[in-house]
DNA sequence: CTAGATGCAAACGTTTTGCAAATCT
DNA sequence: AGATTTGCAAAACGTTTGCATCTAG
């Protein structure tokens, strides 16, 4: 038997599925200890990367700092924000790559996109500091 | 004065124009220690960057493992192999990205792009396994 | 009963940093 | 001379691992 369910597996599903901000692994620890102190650090790193094995969470690879966590697996883009450091769902359709073809002889089986910019939040926090 | 001219630095520089391997900090510290044992990493990982910001090199993030750097500083995208992790240049119009416009008020200012798959050589020593 | 999961602490690979000494300009 | 850069070692950072113990099935 593979995938028990165990207390702590539980709680690291249902914490990403409750945290809509592409949390990191610290983040969703801290999460986690505030009402289970018991839980270990490495626990929380094992059962993120089972999850995302099995498809229930997603691992979203940044360019920048920790890989972050996404309750959606559907496929979407992100975009990353330079200033805060946050991450968003880019909005369907954003985004259009296609493949032209010619890879000289490399199978291409994933394309990952991450739009960097500036957020509203941050533009906005950029033009008051003038 | 901002950027002296030192050894070091100018080192760092050749041994990367000298690469065309997409190499970690890592390769080109020892390929550089080789010739000059005195010089440090740190010292490698700060003119990197230096020559990265300046545009003079390229940092290359990928989604696994270290960063690469790169001896072309013009745009263009790259294919990793999972199999043996080598980075790859997409060829010119190999992969076309287009932004349709909604990305609900972030500014995207980079978009960057990692074609993950198989190459050549391990295409053909997979089949070859079998 | 036992394969699989956990907690802990220690190790890992990559990168940055503090500081005194050395070096460009 | 003075700001910048270096070498070194230590720390930081994110993540994985070894191992003895525990637990779900």
């Amino acid at each position: 038997m593979n995938n028990r369910n165990t207390i702590q597996r539980q709680l690291v599903l249902e914490t990403v599925r409750s945290m809509h901000s592409h949390p990191d692994a610290d983040q969703i620890y801290s999460a986690i200890v505030k009402d289970h102190p018991h839980v270990s650090k490495a626990t929380v790193y094992r059962n993120l990367n089972l999850l995302a094995e099995q498809g229930q969470i997603k691992k979203v690879n940044v360019s920048e700092g920790a890989d972050r966590f996404d309750f959606r697996t559907d496929k979407h883009h992100h975009m990353r924000c330079r200033e805060c450091g946050r991450l968003w769902d880019a909005p369907d359709g954003a985004a259009n790559i296609t493949l032209t073809g010619n890879t000289g002889g490399f199978s291409v089986e994933d394309i990952r996109i991450e739009l960097v910019g500036t957020c509203p939040d941050c533009k906005r926090n950029k033009n008051s500091e003038v």
